[in-house]
RNA sequence: GGGGCUGUGGGCUAACCUGGCAUGCUUCCAGCUUGGGGUGCUGGCGAUCUGAGUUCAAAUCUCGGCAGCCCCA
């Protein structure tokens, strides 16, 4: 890496090619290839959220790609939504399709017409499913690896429940499962429902996910959405209850893009290159062996480096021995580019000691007994997991303030509480003279705090300010 | 939604204004050397995004397409 992370969009834009995360050079706009080393912890980290999935009685499954025009549209407020920017086949092999058929850009409408089907009476609730799929927008604007693309791959949590009640107590869950998916990767979040005028397409409030980016903007990383029944409405998802009665189903959907890993690049890596949370990353050990001076040292280095391996690999733990050809230094520089939270050294002078060298990738550089390897190794996951987040937090902390003038707002940078008259035009208006500052929304279960609008000046409500990606 | 800039070996880049032999670094390959933080030497492979136009001649000028970056909304 040669360029500091302090001018960040370029570090990024380097960044994720040389450590192997995206290649951008597949000529259609918004559609890079994910690379081993970028798709394997987005793999990782979406094996945790699918974990956490399960664990709350979510079942995975896996739903078409195409939606018929007419299933697409029957929500109003979801086409117009989403309309813009739908990928439509028109066309199979050399025959015009008498149907079009919509590319899914999310799959309420794929998903529930299904439910319909399957619930039928109360005692067949709660449904609840997930799928780790691609979607498609055809965006317009720029596109941003892991950002913003026209092929997102993601993860879609969708239940229906008998009522409000279980729907409200399902988005409680919803936060749940990302906020434990997100202490795992060390990424401290503001959770806000949005404004109305920014909610979900059919949806009644949108809660979701924000985390600050070195560069004072936040990246939109997760959602929540209740949908009440405005969908079970329109799709007939309707069931019996214990008296025979008929009622509309309530609904509730929680998405994660593969932006988290945006997220854990531009929030924890530095001028080294990346750094990866130990969960999430694909190897979270690299054993780095030093030769010796003489055959037979380099022999029993090799031996050594070997046994260290399989001792870590038999406690479950994701290492990789480099043995290229490579000097130590080279190698030190390329694993610490693409983000390995551990190294472990080991050469002649750590032999006859019976230790080995850990370096963190957060910094500190110690010899442990080699008898302690694995609980040692683990320890270290822990310690950089820490650090990740005390830093994180410290970042956040830090660059949330409270503006009390459109002044403060123009000048400061990051987030800011504010007053809101939660007027859209009062909005609009400030992010027009801001270059961009946006209402992200309010905390979720807190009582309002009144304010005056720091636009208008009438009686508001506080509110949180960002630019945002 | 609007505007600007850019596209040269795998990566970065010079030449572009003023049309005429495509420069350097790096990576990669081979060999030797070296080995606890990017060893050194020698040799080698490899490029003007795409289509049309202007011209004796286009990486260079003009127009379109595709792709990327930045700024504004």
């Amino acid at each position: 890496m040669n360029i500091p992370k302090s001018n960040f969009s370029d570090w990024y834009n380097e960044v994720i090619y040389s450590a192997g995360i995206v290649d951008i050079r597949y000529p259609v706009k918004g559609m890079p290839i994910y690379t081993s080393w970028g798709f394997g912890a987005i793999r990782k980290s979406f094996a945790i959220l699918e974990e956490l999935l399960e664990q709350t009685g979510h079942g995975q499954m896996l739903f078409p790609l195409l939606v018929p025009e007419d299933l697409f549209g029957a929500e109003g407020e979801h086409i117009k939504g989403f309309g813009g920017e739908v990928l439509w086949v028109t066309q199979g092999g050399n025959e015009t399709l008498e149907r079009k058929l919509a590319v899914r850009p999310t799959s309420e409408t794929i998903m529930y017409p299904m439910f319909a089907q399957w619930i039928r009476a109360h005692t067949d609730f709660p449904l609840k499913v997930h799928q780790t799929v691609t979607i498609y927008r055809h965006e317009t604007k720029a596109t941003k690896p892991l950002v913003r693309g026209r092929e997102v791959y993601w993860n879609e949590a969708h239940s229906a429940f008998r009522n409000e009640k279980e729907a409200e107590e399902s988005i409680r869950e919803g936060l749940q499962i990302y906020s434990e998916f997100y202490a795992t990767l060390a990424l401290p979040f503001t959770a806000l429902v949005r404004p109305d005028y920014d909610k979900f397409p059919g949806a009644k409030y949108s809660i979701a996910f924000d985390i600050l980016m070195p560069d004072g903007k936040v990246l939109q990383a997760a959602t929540i959405h209740n949908l009440a029944d405005n969908f079970a409405k329109v799709y007939s998802i309707q069931y019996d209850d214990e008296k025979g009665e008929k009622h509309y189903a309530h609904q509730t959907t929680f998405g994660l893009s593969m932006r988290c890993l945006a997220a854990a690049i531009g929030v924890h890596g530095d001028d080294k290159g990346l750094i990866l949370p130990p969960a999430i990353s694909p190897i979270q050990a690299i054993i780095i062996p030093i030769p010796g001076k003489e055959e037979k040292e380099s022999a029993a280095v090799d031996a050594k480096a070997k046994e260290v391996k399989a001792k870590l690999e038999g406690a479950g733990i994701r290492v990789h021995l480099d043995c290229s050809e490579k000097r130590p230094g080279e190698k030190y520089y390329h694993w610490e580019m693409k983000g390995v939270p551990l190294r472990i050294e080991i050469g002649p002078r750590d032999i006859a000691n019976k230790k080995v060298m850990l370096a963190l990738r957060t910094g500190g550089k110690k010899p442990i007994d080699e008898s302690k390897l694995v609980e040692a190794t683990r320890d270290a996951f822990a310690e950089i997991l820490k650090t990740l987040e005390e830093k994180a937090k410290k970042e956040l902390e830090g660059k949330i303030s409270k503006a009390k003038s459109m002044d403060d707002l123009k000048k400061g940078t990051g987030i800011f509480t504010a007053g809101w008259c939660e007027n859209q035009k009062c909005a609009d208006e400030v992010k027009t003279e801001t270059g961009g500052v946006e209402v992200r929304g309010f905390l979720f279960d807190k009582k309002k705090e009144k304010a005056k609008c720091v636009k208008c000046g009438k009686d508001g409500t506080l509110a949180y300010w960002a630019k945002a990606y």
